[in-house]
DNA sequence: CTTTACGTTTACGTTAACGTAAACTCTTGT
DNA sequence: ACAAGAGTTTACGTTAACGTAAACGTAAAG
């Protein structure tokens, strides 16, 4: 137990504690700080991550599993915080944000698409097994 | 106008044909053959590709769109041929179906919430494009 | 005949996204 | 006191997925 006793300490992470949340190493943690996705505070040396941090991580992570690289989820996650002020960079959030939508459009199609093809892939491989298993004892 | 005269020819492409198409570099499908991903005849030296190959590739480039890597992509096209004669394979077979699907359906609940979040980003820009335009012209 | 277009093989180069290891600091339990 | 455990920086290694370039063959066109 960890008891900090505190009520208002607003939660705080460890790397180590993100690494094993997600199943990922301190590694790639750091590699992502690196490539400035990441900027947690520091308690002396050690790195310590607020809540909006983690969920930063979780943001990556969710773009990974859609094949995103860093630099398409840092992207993402920018348009995420309001330093948009003028009407120029708004506009260009506005097509990018367009864009990236089409590009979803496009992975749900594939996802229906594919998923049709597995789903015939089983019914044939169901059949075949039953066919199989009606051979075996006769 | 290629006018190859005959009616029977089941059509071929050129890997440049190929290429063209699905704006990727010959140097690409040749990698792709060099992974085992395809495999055309051969006119002496010269590469020719049948419809089934050509969708063999399809299936490859909706692979990267959905974030798979060449070897995921490989599994799943080898799922689709009917090679899977013993009850052994048919169930590892369905147990790969099975994990695809799961994968699949975390993909669609990323792409949901995604898409949430960038219609929120979305409305936000243009209620602050909206205020930008007012104060323009008092 | 030689330029142009398309094809081939071979091989080295590059980028992203980490893995792995060394060498060091700090805190904490025994 | 010291060993263990968690943290740090620095740096070299690795894999996937091609890019790029050289060096060559063949066939049609001017």
């Amino acid at each position: 137990m960890k008891a900090k006793a505190s009520i208002v300490e607003p939660h705080s992470y460890s790397i180590s504690e993100l690494a094993r949340e997600f199943d990922i190493t301190t590694r790639t943690i750091r590699f992502y700080e690196d490539k400035g996705l990441l900027k947690p505070e520091r308690r002396g040396q050690t790195r310590v991550y607020s809540p909006e941090e983690r969920v930063r991580l979780k943001l990556i992570l969710r773009g990974k599993r859609l094949g995103f690289s860093l630099d398409e989820s840092r992207e993402i996650i920018d348009m995420y915080d309001p330093a948009h002020g003028n009407v120029e960079q708004l506009e260009r959030l506005l097509e990018r944000i367009a864009q990236k939508r089409a590009q979803l459009q496009q992975q749900l199609r594939d996802i229906e698409s594919l998923m049709g093809e597995l789903e015939e892939v089983e019914v044939r491989a169901q059949t075949a097994l039953l066919k199989s298993r009606e051979d075996e004892t006769p």
